[in-house]
DNA sequence: GAGAGTCTAGGTCATTTGTCCTAGGCGCTG
DNA sequence: CAGCGCCTAGGACAAATGACCTAGACTCTC
């Protein structure tokens, strides 16, 4: 196995147990453990825990920005785009019932902690919210599109914290129908989809 | 001063410590330099730092009971009671911004930690809950009370884990404004308050 | 096939943590 | 004032953790 690859797999373990476990309850032996690797091998590509975060940080970003590209190449009409951000709620709601939204938990942890990445992982919350913005802005609400986004990404962070302290899947649904019904309210004289090509990154 | 004094005093530290820095990354040396006392004298109270936090519930129960008791004497109508639960968010914005909301934030965490007293600290969500159901109920509104209740439990949190990760007031703001107008949008024929003595506690 | 550089395993180390012990101070009672 | 019991301070202790070192295995090149 080349060194891309375990470290690679370092970091996959490292995203999955600082998800499900939290970021200080996981030490090195657990991630030894989940990826069979020694626990000093870790110092060869990474010299500190932080440096593991990072890395973390960095791949949510990366399959972050796939994720939302992909909705983008599956949906053309952004209310359809939107509706699939919502959907996360459902398609993941084991986990989420289990360990809440990977983004929004660990943006809470690293600022309890004051800790230096904290703002790096606000950037995964950023992304969301730059890309519901755009949609939102395609259909038609350029006048209140952050607030829409911030909105919808309010409302999903909301039903992952219930969810996780109630373990309710009737309530996620519910949510989700209720949260899809307010985004029908948001374009009610938009049919057609506009163009997307003027799109910017901001 | 006595025993019961010093124990509350403990409790007190660690309900701010466990809220500010999280359950596990607050060690028994913080609680003591927070508190003045010696670190040994703990145990003469406390046999475990679980059974701190378990204490640390416990006061949060009280303290959430007597906040919700004094809303009802504060305000005679549901509608008003409820409005005092949303505007927490404008008061404590400063402390949610900085650490988010207490209960969310500490029911996460031990949902992470497969922790035994995760489920004592979903009653703190539990008790939001069904005060609310009441007032849902008492606005007329007996037939969707409790999916209510979560709905105005589930937008709390997630203002307050965007604010958190946002630090953003403005938000906040936006947020409660368009929570009260929901809230208006609920009992549209009820400008009357109903009896609530035939309350009953679930 | 030899050698140089890349990568890994296992173990060491200092520090921190929760837990726990013990000597003694303080206040109350008789 | 003597004696008893409640309370506290300070430190000890084992376990666990992040950080780090080194010997050696592996791979690719020449």
């Amino acid at each position: 196995m080349s060194a891309a690859d375990t470290r690679a797999q370092i970091v996959e373990a490292a995203d999955r147990l600082f998800y499900e476990r939290g970021f200080e309850a996981t030490t090195f032996g657990d991630i030894a453990s989940a990826t069979g690797l020694s626990r000093g091998n870790f110092y060869y590509h990474f010299r500190t825990k932080d440096e593991i975060l990072d890395a973390v940080i960095e791949l949510r970003l990366v399959n972050t920005s796939a994720m939302l590209a992909s909705w983008e190449r599956t949906s053309p009409l952004p209310a359809d785009r939107i509706r699939s951000f919502i959907e996360i709620l459902i398609e993941n709601r084991t986990k989420i019932m289990g360990h809440g939204c990977p983004v929004g938990t660990l943006c809470a942890e690293l600022s309890k902690l004051d800790h230096p990445a904290a703002a790096a992982s606000t950037g995964l919350f950023g992304l969301f919210r730059d890309w519901l913005k755009l949609q939102f802005a395609a259909l038609g609400r350029a006048d209140a599109a952050d607030a829409l986004a911030m909105h919808a990404l309010m409302r999903s962070q909301g039903v992952a914290t219930l969810a996780t302290a109630f373990k309710d899947e009737a309530f996620i649904r519910r949510e989700v129908a209720d949260l899809k019904a307010w985004l029908d309210a948001q374009a009610p004289n938009l049919p057609e989809p506009p163009s997307l090509e003027e799109r910017q990154c901001s």
